[in-house]
DNA sequence: AACATTTTTTTGATCAACCAAAATTCCGGA
DNA sequence: TCCGGAATTTTGGTTGATCAAAAAAATGTT
């Protein structure tokens, strides 16, 4: 069995690829998501190839092999599925639960994490938005969603999924009625001003282009938003 | 923050402890109980001797301190209410969840563990009858409970605990009829036959010294059994 | 009290995971 | 094409947790 360690390594392997939509991850990209140094990734690299869990190329950085990708896709599995259970059960806010999560999901058996499954009935999303992978290792809907920041003003979006698990960042879209399945209108979307205003049921959200790319929606005609 | 070996070595400690009723354990129970070679042992009493965690006696073994205690106890209330949560919310068998908390006992927060009290409502005991432990740290109740080896002909118990965490046991207590708050009386107790029988209610059980040891009841008296 | 048995400690190693800093390789611009 | 800065790898070292086997201490039995 993969140690702590591993399973984390192959985690963030596989994060990096989704963000970049890469097939490969570099050593630096590496440390700088785990916080350790270059030298540390190399020779964890090197393992990992050992292990035939991902192929490690010098000076070109790694890509995850079959069977480290289903490793990987475990994780995110079990991560987004313990944050589900824990906001259904506990009623955890979604500012709680990615650190709980982060920590849990090296700990609780496949069995476990299937009654979870079946327990929530078999969810597609996690409390971020975040699709959840079946048990089989398939991955769909990892780019799903439209970044705040790509639309336009008099867009009536529905926010689908957030990209970023800073609590403070989640508190606050929180505090200003940003829940999923929230509805508003784009006021203004400035790259000049670096700003994107959103109308939502209470008040005029204003959010700077860094955090609206990490806040997902889908366009919504204005019935469907009425209806919501 | 003590790691994950030493959280296992002070909650094994104090288990020892526990059972044999006396302050100290033996590098040699140690070492029996977390399947470690006793050189291994002696190295760690060490470590948590210069951690403050425990005082350590060459040849003797080890104390714990307060702190070391303190943290022995919040590991036996994480595990126990862990056991509980699991059970109450997945509907797992007590069987199914001690090897579960045991490694998630090291993975969850101060506050989830608060969280998960409260939304057990402060319960008293965990599947198996063990008590668990206050937030504060004060362990009542660890020794209640009449092994039911102890129990004599035409004595009419409750079955109120389990000491001893194995699946296979359990399994086969549960499927005698044989769970918590069930109610019996005892037909035959022969330390010569090395058998304790008790009639429940479907059938007549025959559990071995060894295996009646384990099983810890309360006499009640024959109103209570029928109200039951 | 003496000796054999058991228990514990010591010794010398290994392995996984990490770091700092030196050495190497890569890549973009002049 | 060469050069310098950035990224990566290598080197040498540390720490925590473990083991096997040798050495030492404690215990019990006659």
């Amino acid at each position: 069995m993969p140690s702590l360690t591993v399973e984390n390594y192959l985690k963030t392997v596989l994060q990096i690829c989704i963000e970049a939509d890469s097939e490969w991850a570099s050593t630096g990209q590496i440390a700088t998501a785990l916080n350790v140094s270059p030298g540390t990734v190399t020779s964890m690299l090197k393992t990992l190839s050992d292990s035939s869990l991902a192929n490690y190329k010098p000076y070109s950085g790694v890509k995850l092999t079959k069977q480290g990708r289903m490793l990987a896709v475990r994780m995110l599995r079990r991560h987004r599925l313990l944050e589900l259970f824990l906001v259904r059960t506990l009623e955890l806010t979604w500012d709680q639960v990615h650190d709980e999560a982060e920590r849990m999901e090296h700990a609780v058996s496949d069995e476990l994490i299937d009654r979870i499954d079946e327990y929530l009935e078999r969810p597609q999303v996690d409390p971020h938005g975040d699709p959840i992978p079946s048990a089989d290792g398939t991955l769909t809907g990892e780019d799903y969603g439209l970044p705040l920041s790509d639309t336009d003003m008099g867009d009536t979006v529905r926010i689908i999924r957030v990209r970023n698990q800073q609590p403070e960042f989640l508190r606050y879209l929180a505090d200003n009625g940003m829940a999923l399945g929230a509805v508003g209108t784009v006021q203004e979307n400035s790259d000049a001003g670096d700003i994107v205003a959103v109308q939502m049921q209470e008040k005029l959200v204003t959010l700077g282009q860094a955090a609206a790319e990490m806040l997902y929606v889908e366009r919504v005609s204005d019935e469907c938003s009425r209806a919501v």
